[in-house]
RNA sequence: GGCCCUAUCGUCUAUCGGUUAGGACACAAGCUUUUCAAGCUUGGAAGCAGGGUUCGACUCCCUGUAGGGUCACCA
């Protein structure tokens, strides 16, 4: 084989606005390709726009690709707000080389938006020709592009306008693989176009398949909402090995039944070829299986750090059982029976779904009985269970209590001790209400549903 | 509307001319120590339409239809 050229991708979000989930896609797979090829990612903040970029959404988007795991190199990083002398070299070249020009303003005149713009602006000398590009996964891609006049690379020699600015900082980090969502497609004769004015060589093109909402609309903050910011999952306790592997699925898969991957396996098995042509909806119900695959897949320690970090945020965070250690895991172990996301550590108890492990729980004294009725068969029942207790050995008492069960019915037995002992018509099981919550606290908790009844 | 892209279960997808069209999520039913959750088992569920090409099309071509993207002195 002959000397294969340096793989150099790139990843120049704009700062305008938070970590776009699609944007992460993007730049999943933009890392996957250069990993697999032992490739450079270069990272540039694309910040021409002075108006909407912040500072902030920089460093939001920063701090999610380390959260995230997947980083760019961050040493090239590089700002286009500061490269307005190189821009202009070139702006200045085009123009003694009559390749572009100024111009007075807009020329629809009868447009008001523009109206009140002032000064000229540098208009690119258009050719008028046809481009053909070649898409890694589209094939070759047909533009006339005629139909783009003469437009605008920059509203003065300082202020370069995005297109210009993309060409010649491709050209200029040796950006060889341009991989980016496919609402890029349009803007890529002209950029073509200004590759060959200023004679950079044309990189590879590979567009992506967008990330749709379910109103199969590309997903956006105005219309979607925060849900499109990386930041929203994080919050939300979704891990970010899940959120990889997710989203590297949506829009490409290997073609074998496998669903989980880590990312070492991902680089090995990604490719670019295989990505599909049309957008794929973001499945939520999907990414939350995943989570919960990989919150399943934690070390025992790992899950109860986290448990422990969420649990403190919640109402009963502070409180004296907290500090059980016993407890705490059993308590983990129920969760870890429900929730798909740590954030629902949060959610459950702010909802008062384990209030009754924390403070007594307040009886009905129909719900007491078994589908409502029977007072007194419940209370019979109860105080034999009561008389149980008396044993000491939590196994012991299993198992009379189910040869109770067998004797009057398990409903008849189980529904008014579970009932008793949560005060809530839906919890887990008694036995496991038993073990956690302890037997003395049990006895007084049946004791206090036999005064009820 | 112009230009561009796309089209297999509800969703993500496999199939690179010959398959009972496969898997996963979701859904439904049943089971498991009452309820909830989880788990297990089983099940329903798809080739946009019409023309070609071919012995044979989900697969290749054309047209239509539908959906999406893009049309800035924003990136």
């Amino acid at each position: 084989m002959e000397n294969k050229e340096k793989v150099v991708v790139r990843f120049p979000p704009s700062p305008t606005g938070l970590f776009h989930i699609g944007n992460a896609r993007t730049f999943l797979f933009n890392y996957l390709f250069a990993k697999q090829n032992d490739g450079q990612i270069v990272f540039r903040l694309e910040d021409t726009d002075k108006e909407r970029s912040k500072k902030e959404y920089a460093n939001d988007i920063i701090e999610n690709l380390k959260w995230l795991g997947i980083e760019p190199d961050f040493a090239t990083t590089v700002k286009q707000s500061e490269r307005s002398e190189i821009y202009k070299k070139y702006l200045e070249k085009l123009i003694s080389e009559d390749k572009a020009y100024l111009a007075e303003e807009r020329k629809d005149e009868n447009d008001e938006a523009y109206s009140t713009s002032s000064g000229q602006v540098i208009r690119f000398r258009n050719p008028n020709k046809k481009i053909v590009f070649n898409d890694l996964i589209r094939g070759d891609i047909e533009f006339d592009t005629t139909e783009l006049k003469d437009f605008v690379i920059a509203k003065s020699l300082e202020e370069p306008v995005y297109h210009l600015a993309v060409v010649i900082d491709d050209f200029e980090m040796g950006v060889n693989y341009v991989i980016r969502g496919d609402d890029g497609i349009s803007n890529t004769p002209r950029q073509i176009l200004i590759q060959e004015a200023i004679g950079a060589p044309r990189p590879i093109y590979a567009h992506l398949p967008l990330i749709l909402a379910p109103d199969k609309t590309k997903l956006s903050k105005r219309k979607h909402g925060e849900q499109v910011s990386v930041s929203y999952y994080r919050e939300k306790g979704y891990l970010p090995e899940a959120i990889k592997n997710f989203l590297a699925m949506v829009g490409w898969n290997p073609g074998i039944d496998q669903e989980i991957f880590s990312m070492t396996e991902l680089i090995k098995i990604f490719d670019i070829k295989k990505v599909q042509k049309k957008g794929a909806i973001f499945n939520v119900e999907k990414l939350d299986w995943l989570n919960r695959e990989y919150i399943l897949h934690l070390s025992d320690k790992e899950k109860f750090e986290n448990f422990n970090s969420e649990f403190s945020k919640t109402k009963w965070g502070g409180s004296e059982k907290t500090k059980d250690e016993v407890f705490m895991q059993k308590l983990l172990k129920l969760f870890l029976d429900k929730i798909h996301r740590w954030g629902e550590v949060k959610e459950l108890v702010e909802m008062g779904e384990y209030d009754y492990f924390f403070e007594k729980p307040v009886l009905e004294t129909n719900k007491i009985c078994w589908k409502g009725e029977g007072k007194e068969k419940a209370k019979s029942i109860t105080e034999e269970v009561l008389s149980i207790m008396d044993e000491k050995d939590y196994e012991k008492i299993k198992e009379e209590i189910w040869k109770l069960a067998e004797k009057e019915g398990k409903g008849e037995v189980l529904w008014p001790l579970r009932y008793a002992l949560s005060g809530r018509e839906k919890s887990p099981d008694p036995f496991t209400l038993i073990e956690i919550l302890g037997i003395p606290e049990v006895i007084n908790r049946i004791k206090n549903a036999i005064q009820t009844l």
